[in-house]
RNA sequence: GCCGCCAUCGUCUAGGGGACUAGGACGCCGCCCUCUCACGGCGGUAACACGGGUUCGAAUCCCGUUGGCGGUACCA
């Protein structure tokens, strides 16, 4: 199989236009084929060298690989015309002055029972010559056999008075002399795929590629937002981009967005890249439209982040807050250099930064989660006026005043030896533990949520853990 | 308006004439685990859009209606 996925530069790399590459991809990697890349630029206007560049960096992000290209289309203008010419000096096409509104007029005149048809003049556009008569059969590899009707077809404008070629015939000639054997895209395009088939036509018949089989093609259901109508911005992330910012794994949204449209059908949901290449074929694609709802998207990306290997990752996480939050990043870099000025033991330093992560890493569902959890590990915890409230009141500075002086007087800290020394305090308080270990947690870590009480204390290490205990005590 | 696509739990889907008292996953609810939050385990809630056919029998086939979506550019 030889693919093809071929955005349009106008803008960011929607989810959508991810699905359709990521589609595209596995079919490619499933048969051993090849995926053709290529930028469909013919549109000067709108295309810009930035867009072009945010949609490769969304693609390899997604470490969506190509084979061959990227292409530029509008590299191509030469050939385009060579092909242009050749169906104009056929017949196949032909110059029209013809407007939008005489079109608009003709269709008043004729009704709505016959599209569109010009009288050759010297110059203006070119419309390419559809048939009065019969129907271009659209073999759709998800959706069967659709028929549109000549009659119903306008002449279509295939090049712009100054001869440059418009997308549905440069798409046409592109997909023949690339080979494509298999066009994959969204159903938007189903309507132009006549048109399209019927360029590709009148180019064999003046013998440009007469010898190839015309391209399968299969037209993917469309995204919609939770609210079923267009996917936005509104709808939180609509781009690939933010889907990286919002701290999703490449991984997990392969993973959720091969399964919009398309399912393995037995009952997995939870399908490794590798399994989806073994796996995917173009005869379980779906041709319902689908919802992008980030729900399934967080709990997927959750237990990718759990399979990842610790030191994995942490790299992951550093790399991501370096991206998103200069802060955390700043903090994170100031432990390294602690870390290396030795007050410590090396080993225990250097895997602080893993430590945490080992024991958030079950709490959280995507890189962004991580900092508000664990972020108090690496800076000063954040004041939260109720939690102190709640747990900081009379009984609780009581607890914690006994938790300090348990802590202090404890040998190494071990998630061990914490764990020992804390339930102590609480069997000697006769008190439920979360008495014991809430008014500590408010104090160590400024919220009601963190990781698990013993680990934190001993991450956090005595020295500090009795410094942020003495400050809520002052404070409270 | 015209042309076309689509129609199973809130969401993603399984299902392609009898195996369907319609299965799974997310979400939600409850219980268990538990130092918070989670993770994990167990259980529950919840759907064949409607109306006609065809058939001994329809979620599955046909037609219509309704609804959703796409297209209808000298955009892609």
């Amino acid at each position: 199989m030889r693919l093809r996925f071929a955005p349009s530069p106008t803008g960011a790399l929607h989810i959508g236009g991810a699905r359709t590459a990521l589609f595209n991809w596995l079919l490619a990697r499933h048969s051993r084929g090849a995926l053709v890349l290529r930028i469909e630029d013919t549109d000067r206007e709108r295309s810009t060298t930035e867009n072009v560049e945010q949609i490769l960096d969304a693609l390899r992000w997604l470490d969506l690989d190509w084979d061959e290209g990227p292409i530029f289309q509008s590299a191509r203008a030469a050939r385009h015309r060579e092909a242009l010419q050749a169906l104009l000096d056929a017949g196949h096409a032909y110059r029209s002055r013809a407007t939008a509104e005489d079109v608009k007029e003709f269709k008043r005149r004729h009704g709505a029972d016959r599209g569109f048809r010009g009288e050759p003049d010297s110059d203006g556009a070119v419309r390419l010559r559809v048939p009065d008569e019969g129907a271009t059969i659209v073999h759709d590899a998800v959706r069967g056999q659709t028929r549109f009707e000549h009659v119903h077809l306008d002449d279509p404008v295939i090049a712009r008075a100054d001869g440059s070629v418009l997308y549905n015939f440069a798409v046409a000639i592109d997909d023949l002399d690339a080979r494509i054997t298999h066009v994959v895209r969204g159903e938007d395009h189903l309507s132009n795929t006549p048109k399209q088939l019927l360029v590709l036509e009148a180019a064999r018949a003046v013998g440009l590629g007469a010898d190839r089989p015309l391209p399968v093609y299969a037209h993917l259901p469309l995204l919609h937002g939770p609210d079923g109508k267009k996917l936005s911005k509104r709808h939180g992330a609509a781009s690939v981009q933010e889907l990286r910012d919002a701290g999703y794994l490449p991984e997990a949204v392969r993973n959720y967005l091969a399964l919009l449209g398309w399912g393995a059908g037995d009952d997995e949901t939870v399908l490794s890249t590798p399994e989806l290449v073994e796996r995917f074929t173009l005869g379980r694609v779906s041709r319902n439209p689908a919802r992008f709802d980030e729900t399934k998207l967080r709990w997927l990306n959750g237990i990718y982040m759990r399979e990842l290997p610790i030191p994995e990752l942490a790299r992951r996480l550093k790399a991501f807050l370096e991206l998103t939050d200069p802060t955390a990043a700043k903090a994170l870099a100031e432990t390294e250099t602690d870390r290396r000025s030795a007050e410590r033991p090396p080993k225990a330093a250097g895997d602080r930064f893993e430590r945490a992560v080992a024991i958030s890493r079950e709490k959280i569902q995507t890189l962004d989660d991580f900092w508000p959890l664990s972020g108090f590990f690496f800076i000063e915890p954040a004041d939260d006026p109720p939690a102190r409230e709640r747990w900081l009141g009379e009984d609780g500075r009581r607890a914690l005043s006994d938790a300090r002086a348990a802590l202090e007087d404890l040998g190494e800290l071990t998630e061990t030896t914490v764990a020992g020394a804390l339930e102590a305090v609480v069997a000697r308080r006769r008190v439920k533990p979360r008495e014991v270990y809430q008014p500590l947690r408010v104090a160590i870590a400024g919220g009601t949520v963190s990781p698990g009480i013993f680990e934190s204390v001993a991450l956090l290490g005595r020295a500090e853990t009795l410094r942020r205990i003495d400050r809520a005590l002052a404070r409270a």
